[in-house]
DNA sequence: GTCTATATAGCGATAGAC
DNA sequence: GTCTATCGCTATATAGAC
């Protein structure tokens, strides 16, 4: 495969910054072509339309998934204990990747809820056999959607995009990976 | 106080509607107000801009949280039980109007990001002296926030608005309430 | 209180020069 | 591969009749 083009990484940077930041409606083609360093004709050489920048999103999803089930069939503490613990958002690139879509499934982005959709499938396959049962899927998952829904409801203009105050860090998050991982493994009394 | 014009109420059901089932982006005051039944000028008659209509919103918001509050300080189970599987969408007035006020937030609204972290905070303080410690009214907040982000998560045109395959109802349901209360009640090891 | 008509601005996308 | 210029459309909001 031939390198990506560097204008197509920035634009789908500048993409991802708008949308985490200021939200969907923000992330016209013109902001994302200034923040990005080109034109809104440069863009749309790049990417033919607004759904293809989506689409785009989506490639890059894909891949940084395939990383992270590699990195969490590795994980020294666990499957359970890796998905919860990064499901705070770290900042890091397929954080950002997940909470753009989120932000475009949340619009109304057909393209991005099948991404979201399928995404969640794999990481699901891939915990079900460390757990007990359905159940504890479930609490698992579920527990994994709301760090990141908190994490993608972000006050406009806030930079770190997200309402942190109710996700624990630290100290706090260690103890309710704990919890979570006890609830979701311990055998049926 | 008056009993409130029954136009008003049309367009913040409108608007709601059109929220959940199409997405932020689709709720244009024309589109609103067709739903509603009056025309663009007659809407901005009772609400002066955008903005205000997602205040009306926001205000119709606060009022179902008192009820529900108020249900949930009497419900059998406890307000833990009765929590998680509020969040669930049932769609009733409640989720409708938290689900639709969260479309808003994610696209970018400061005043639905607001009236969003006043209602958690407001349901975390009634459940907080319920749980055993903070890091169990973590679990409790979070899983259902999770189940409402999965319920918020709509293909476009999808009239119910979910990713109803993800949320466990019925006697999974019960299963899931069964897990996260005893985990979260149970008295350290 | 509700309507029609219109002003104004910004969007996604195209055309064509360089 | 990237630009400027512009088209066609739609959004919010205003003005003023009824």
């Amino acid at each position: 495969m031939p390198r990506p083009p560097l204008a197509r990484e920035r634009v789908l940077d500048a993409y991802q910054s708008i949308l985490i930041s200021d939200g969907e409606r923000a992330a016209t083609l013109e902001a994302v072509a200034r923040e990005a360093g080109v034109s809104k004709g440069g863009l749309l050489y790049h990417f033919a339309s607004k759904e293809g920048l989506t689409a785009g999103l989506a490639a890059r999803l894909a891949a940084l998934t395939d990383e992270d089930l590699e990195r969490m069939s590795g994980a020294v503490d666990g499957p359970i204990a890796y998905y919860v613990r990064t499901s705070v958002m770290e900042d890091d690139a397929l954080d950002r990747a997940l909470i753009a879509m989120t932000r475009l499934a949340q619009g109304g982005s057909a393209v991005a809820s099948d991404a979201l959709r399928e995404v969640r499938d794999r990481w699901a396959a891939a915990i079900r056999p460390h757990v007990r049962d359905e159940t504890a899927l479930d609490l698992v998952m579920l527990l994994s959607d709301g760090l990141y829904f908190n994490n993608s409801l972000a006050e406009p203009g806030d930079e770190q995009g997200g309402m942190s105050d109710f996700v624990p860090t630290g100290v706090a998050l260690d103890r309710l990976i704990d919890l979570v991982v006890d609830a979701a493994t311990r055998a049926p009394e």
